[in-house]
DNA sequence: GGGTCAATCGCCCATACGGGGTATTTATGG
DNA sequence: CCATAAATACCCCGTATGGGCGATTGACCC
């Protein structure tokens, strides 16, 4: 049985780093890196007319940033996979990575041969990632605490149905002003700054 | 170093199974399972009070399920890890039972010496689940279908990113007039009134 | 009994929003 | 070749929205 050379790409703004990677993954059999990237605008403008499998992402550069960067590209060739590369394993990029269509993440503290091993993996449909950043995924599934109150949540489940503050105030015996004071406490507590990425953010994370 | 010993309860209704299990666990060495319970009822009648570390739980239980058992259990006693253990690896039971707090989902067909190997892993706080598994956890982040134009789609994802119109149309190098009309053709389309409804319409629909 | 929090009500103010229009260009398809 | 759809751009206008403030009333908890 013949092996499968996979193709990849790195978008890297270290030097070395990006160097490195690239002499030891286009060094390896059954593995190509002909195209590394320095910086998020250079990957946007070609990634998309090569022959690219699977797109290693920093995500820390320099002007967009690498989940950024993965967003746009996933738009235009959802058939590349990435694996977010970082040292950081914030629950915030982890959850973001994933949600603009990541499908590994891996810190860079990475072994050489785990990486090709996990370039592997997604190449063959697998979500690498390590039982530590799998665990803070999950997590994030979790509402441990709602930070909305009944009325609250009530008052959101009503917005989505596309009422506004007479509407609800009316709906609950309410003055206006009080639904309005709900509704900057809701996107107060859920970080948002308007009704549209309160639903969003709301039904993402099953509160509604 | 003397290693710890883990502690564990089962639920899961079919005697042999279960029994097996217990034996195999408790036979091991660094593993202990004296609690195991043939239905959710029993076991959140008592799992709070036992002193477990990890719980191995059916989905498919008689009466209530094995995600709303450990739903409950999991806000009793936040401490314990939660394991799934299923034959259906559908999308609908690996998302819920993340979201109501389990660290790991395996399939029943789990070899002994690997269930071992992955309870010690939840124990330490890692979140055991196979590479396929994994996969399908980060493609329910992100899905893609679409009645709406491209232009439309996207610039309605913006919106759900609390986006307004001066935003959108920057990033897409549009005037805001544009975006404008883009958005009153959204709500025509999606027969809503406003951005809380469209976006929750949308989301519902899986075309954001 | 002091602290915290949810729920309630209020005011001011700038602007983002939504509804009503019209219009051009490009691409697609019958 | 003409109809249709999508994408683009602009106008007017009234109001809903969101930010920044403050305030009172009850629960509940330690």
């Amino acid at each position: 049985m013949m092996s499968e050379t996979i193709h990849i790409a790195i978008v890297e703004d270290d030097n070395e780093i990006r160097q490195t990677l690239t002499l030891i993954i286009d060094g390896s059999r059954g593995f190509s890196c002909k195209y590394a990237f320095p910086d998020g605008e250079s990957a946007l403008a070609s990634v998309a007319n090569l022959p690219v499998d699977v797109v290693l992402m920093d995500i820390d550069l320099p002007g967009k940033s690498g989940i950024e960067v993965t967003r746009q590209l996933k738009q235009e060739c959802p058939e590349v996979d990435f694996i977010m590369l970082t040292v950081k394993s914030d629950d915030d990029s982890i959850f973001e990575s994933l949600c603009v269509g990541a499908s590994g993440y891996l810190l860079k503290d990475t072994s050489p041969a785990d990486l090709l091993t996990h370039i592997k993996e997604v190449y063959e449909g697998g979500a690498p990632m390590s039982s530590q950043i799998a665990r803070r995924i999950i997590s994030s599934f979790r509402i441990i605490n709602n930070p909305l109150s009944e009325r609250e949540t009530e008052i959101l489940k009503m917005l989505s149905r596309g009422m506004n503050y007479k509407d609800v105030a009316e709906e609950l015996f309410l003055s206006p002003h009080t639904v309005k004071t709900h509704i900057k406490n809701i996107y107060s507590k859920l970080h948002v700054k308007n009704r549209a990425e309160a639903i969003y953010k709301a039904i993402k994370q099953k509160l509604i």
